[in-house]
DNA sequence: TAAGATTGATCTGTCAATCTTG
DNA sequence: CAAGATTGACAGATCAATCTTA
């Protein structure tokens, strides 16, 4: 069978979209480090341990919320113990659950941080794009996470 | 000064760009892996490797060409000497620079795995999407680019 | 001095065991 | 056996320090 080729429109679409992915990601993590003094994956946890009640979250759950696999969620949250930002406790439900609490220093520190990481989300983003274009967005690439596996 | 916060569209496609980009690029780089036993920085490098004169590009203008700081080059590049994938040679017009130089493995890696790649992203995001999605995507994602630093 | 490149330290991510408990 | 979690080995990325040459 003759092998497709991506157009001439979508291979352009598609360097933009790893420029974009690269420096966009790159900027954001740079503001975050010298705002905040936290790194990406440091504030990835931090936001929904924040949210939660009691400040604490399974790390399988932690796990989904986020996106990550189990042994993703045990060295990131190892390396932010030793930091610490975060605390780990038994789970009652389970003998084999890890709970996993933001401390006072983990939240001290996602508080100082976040307000600044909205800025810089809405000011290298959102401030580009007009409502029609965020729509648009929103849908392309709903169309492509929708049919991504898993 | 009161901070500005995302609105609900705005968080809602600021959610989605990151879980496309996550589930994304893991998905191509495991298929990568797969189909061809390359891994995404070794494809990375091999691609304009592959399309220059004498196979051969200076380690500068490499990083230029993907996007890369000098360190990340340099390691990457060493890692790849040592799989046999390329070879260092001297720069005859600079005593300071360093040529990069696909080997005959890395130009049969390359051509192995490329059909595959373009076919999993034509897959994974251009069949999920229509000439309007498209374009709308590119644009967006060209205001974003373009207002960012550097 | 500045540019090109290397190196070592540290942090991050993945994979393949492994261990314990349901 | 499945699921939850840990660990160790390795590939990747960033930063600061260093070395050589323009």
């Amino acid at each position: 069978v003759a092998p497709r080729r991506l157009t001439e429109r979508q291979s352009g679409a598609w360097r933009t979209f790893i420029a974009v992915q690269q420096h966009l990601t790159a900027e954001l993590e740079r503001r975050l480090l010298r705002d905040g003094g936290l790194t990406g994956a440091e504030f990835t946890l931090l936001v929904p341990l924040s949210e939660a009640p009691d400040g604490m979250i399974r790390a399988r759950d932690l796990g989904r919320a986020v996106g990550w696999e189990r042994s993703r969620v045990s060295h990131q949250v190892a390396r932010m113990v030793k930091r610490g930002l975060l605390a780990r406790e038994d789970c009652a439900d389970d003998a084999r659950g890890l709970m996993v609490k933001i401390t006072d220093a983990g939240r001290r520190a996602i508080e100082a941080v976040a307000p600044a990481h909205a800025e810089a989300v809405l000011e290298l983003v959102f401030d580009a794009l007009d409502d029609a274009d965020v729509q648009a967005l929103d849908t392309a690439l709903s169309r492509v996470l929708a049919r991504l596996p898993r």
